[in-house]
DNA sequence: CACTTGACCTGTCCGC
DNA sequence: TGCGGACAGGTCAAGT
């Protein structure tokens, strides 16, 4: 999915666009090919109003009036795109995102009192959304084992380091992409921060040094700085709150560029299988030893 | 508890 | 131009 900078993009554009706004009608997607569909969710959401959107890891919440908030994970393929009245005239490029929403994919419709609208679709149904009285999001298993936010100012390097000891056992990848270790980490940024330290992905978290994990800390939290100044990575299906891609993929340096040469070094990059996912390394840079 | 693998879905691409 | 298999931004529930 949507890794952290991705929903990041996301929350920003939908704190700017559906902030103070009254729900009037939602509707759901009631099909058995979607487990995740929010059965509970109309009945809280009906004349409440947006009061503010947060993201905590992938996770987004939309907090409402009713002292109820609606959780929104988008996993691999879930969109969030809100479409205003009067947005895009017909004809207007920008249309082609949105003009033909809803769609096959479209899983939950929220309609608002200016008839503005917000869609979550989801093509392959992943993705779920729920309904929480706001202060109970804190006690839910999920919120209580999540790392902390690796962009957060006062995350050291120190703290990086010291939460990876529980995964001494199992490799570099595997790690960083453990939820409960940092939070919002996923395949993407994995590979590039790990290429910018010069770390193998195979690379035992035991014989990884505290230079190294300074390296990758810092690496870690300019990549994803970078990724949410481009508006996140769009490969296939992500687009922002307007249904726009993001431009994150042409600055990319290992992600997808098997083949081609290392930014660094000229060296061929490689694709491997890593911890079940797509991995891309400079085997020059980042060597197993 | 820590670690690995397969499952959840739909769509696309690649080789035969 | 059809068909099978692998693969795709993420977690989970199982298995060891």
């Amino acid at each position: 999915m949507p890794e952290l900078p991705e929903v990041e993009t996301v929350r920003r554009g939908l704190s700017k666009l559906i902030v103070g706004k009254t729900v009037i009608s939602e509707a759901h997607d009631t099909q058995k090919g979607f487990p995740n569909a929010p059965a509970d969710v109309a009945q809280f959401l009906i004349g409440a109003s947006i009061t503010n959107v947060r993201r905590r890891a992938k996770v987004l919440i939309l907090d409402l009036s009713t002292e109820y908030s609606l959780l929104i994970h988008l996993k691999m393929t879930g969109q969030l795109v809100f479409v205003g009245e009067t947005r895009f005239g017909a004809g207007h490029p920008n249309d082609s995102l949105i003009n033909d929403l809803p769609d096959k994919s479209t899983r939950v419709t929220l309609t608002f009192s200016d008839t503005s609208k917000l869609f979550f679709n989801d093509q392959r149904k992943f993705g779920w959304v729920r309904m929480l009285p706001t202060e109970e999001i804190s006690n839910t298993p999920f919120m209580q084992k999540v790392g902390p936010e690796p962009l957060a100012e006062d995350f050291s390097p120190q703290e990086f380091m010291q939460r990876f000891t529980r995964r001494s056992k199992t490799n570099i990848k595997a790690a960083l992409l453990d939820q409960s270790v940092v939070a919002g980490v996923g395949n993407i940024y994995a590979d590039e921060s790990l290429w910018g330290a010069k770390i193998h992905p195979q690379r035992l978290v035991a014989n990884v040094s505290e230079q190294e994990f300074t390296a990758l800390y810092t690496e870690l939290r300019a990549v994803m700085n970078l990724a949410i100044e481009k508006g996140g990575s769009s490969n296939d299906t992500y687009v922002n709150a307007e249904g726009k891609k993001g431009s994150y993929m042409d600055f990319a340096r290992v992600f997808r560029r098997e083949g081609l040469p290392c930014p660094r070094c000229a060296t061929t990059i490689e694709k491997m299988r890593v911890a079940g996912r797509g991995t891309h390394i400079c085997p020059f840079c980042q060597q197993l030893q």
